[in-house]
DNA sequence: CCTTTGTGATGTTATAAAACACAAAAAAAG
DNA sequence: CTTTTTTTGTGTTTTATAACATCACAAAGG
């Protein structure tokens, strides 16, 4: 409802979003072809088998993306931060969503129509080798993601999303405490375990002075041991 | 050796070939910035860690791509048959490669320079959409795949796995013989299980009628029933 | 204020799949 | 043709983790 121009001027202007590339005539077109919208937390952004209404960016909150498996147990496969580009695999497949958006705190997204990206954006081709390197890093992040959730046990992988977090969305003022609140159920959903075994190995790690944890509050101790676990397995 | 000439023209004109997009003019250059190599059967194409020699396409033959995982477990997470494009990941990423490629039996890969790519090719709106398409599709794949891997029973993950070597390489004059012959340790890598479970699991299958095995040649008797099981988890 | 609902915590049991062990058969090498 | 190596097949044991069952506590709502 407020800070939609400061919004339009971070998905122009900021280093980190992809439209930043754009030549100033391409930007200005840009404006015509943007909405923004507001979530709360919590909210669905788009469904697994949707029709996808647009090339999306995430201007400010957070985004979880998981896919449904079997007997409706959710897989977070993505986490998406500002700047972060979603819904834009389906777009580009010419498919439906195969995946569920759904914000992690109040966010604000923006919604770019195909249109323009198809006509415009892609007919620069600074910005389609931008979206090439995107791809190309998300399917390698998919890729090590898929070894990781299969061979990892489950120390392995709960320390592999510790880190992950904490690379993604960094630590609050003190250095230590991560930058984002999540369920015990979410940590288990992204990786790849049950909501018990999720808190009961959060608590491990706590006694193992790693972590600390109060309520969604999770400080990361020692990453270096963390990161030892993540990799031996 | 021999056939380097069809394998060109296969490249330039394929209708499945990234390649046959490019306008007449780009298609002469692109003879100049590509190179043939035969590779025989269970040959590494590239390695783990490698830097990219070039953006390749498979002429002929078939290629698994695999990760290695915790205490060098393989995990296949791509089958490339021709036309395919193998090892672009890394390229757009501008990264060593993540995973490593070896052919399954003897094969004909096209070595085509980035620099071609990067300054010729991807000027045409029209390859760079087709690219990124490739991209999404194949990113959509793997998120797919991750959550069957991690989800889905032994019998789920199997029944998938012959569903995918069927839709990939087909069918031999039959009908019904899998036109691809993988060692059961393959198989098991590409289903994430051990050995032993591919092959018990490949002998429950055969007794209830729903393919036959005869060394390395899988019959797929009751396809509808096989993906039964591979839905059902 | 009490009731309901959601989340977190922890112990117990059940089970799917890995790990292990050993043959037999097939393929490759000498 | 024999020997060696690789691949396939099968039974047994072990183990990691899901499933289940409570319980405690906090937050939300009437």
């Amino acid at each position: 409802m407020w800070h939609f121009e400061s919004g339009i001027k971070e998905i122009l202007e900021n280093q980190k979003s992809v439209f930043h590339v754009l030549t100033p005539e391409e930007k200005e077109e840009l404006k015509n072809h943007i909405s923004l919208t507001n979530y709360r937390k919590n909210e669905y952004v788009f469904k697994e088998g949707d029709k996808p209404s647009g090339f999306m960016v995430l201007v400010t909150g957070k985004v979880k993306i998981f896919k449904e498996g079997v007997g409706g147990r959710e897989q977070i496969i993505r986490m998406s931060k500002p700047m972060g580009i979603i819904g834009y695999r389906a777009l580009f497949a010419d498919e439906n969503h195969i995946a569920t958006a759904v914000t992690l705190e109040d966010s604000m997204i923006a919604n770019i129509t195909m249109d323009f990206i198809l006509n415009r954006a892609v007919k620069n081709s600074e910005f389609s080798l931008l979206l090439l390197r995107k791809f190309a890093l998300e399917l390698g992040f998919a890729n090590s993601r898929t070894v990781s959730l299969t061979q990892k046990h489950i120390r392995g992988r709960l320390a592999e999303s510790l880190i992950l977090l904490a690379e993604k969305y960094g630590f609050e003022h003190d250095n230590t405490t991560l930058k984002v609140y999540m369920s015990r159920e979410d940590i288990a959903n992204l990786s790849n375990m049950t909501t018990s075994n999720a808190i009961r190995t959060l608590s491990t790690f706590a006694n193992e002075k790693l972590i600390t944890i109060d309520g969604r509050k999770i400080k990361i101790l020692d990453l270096a041991r963390l990161d030892r676990i993540s990799k031996l397995g």
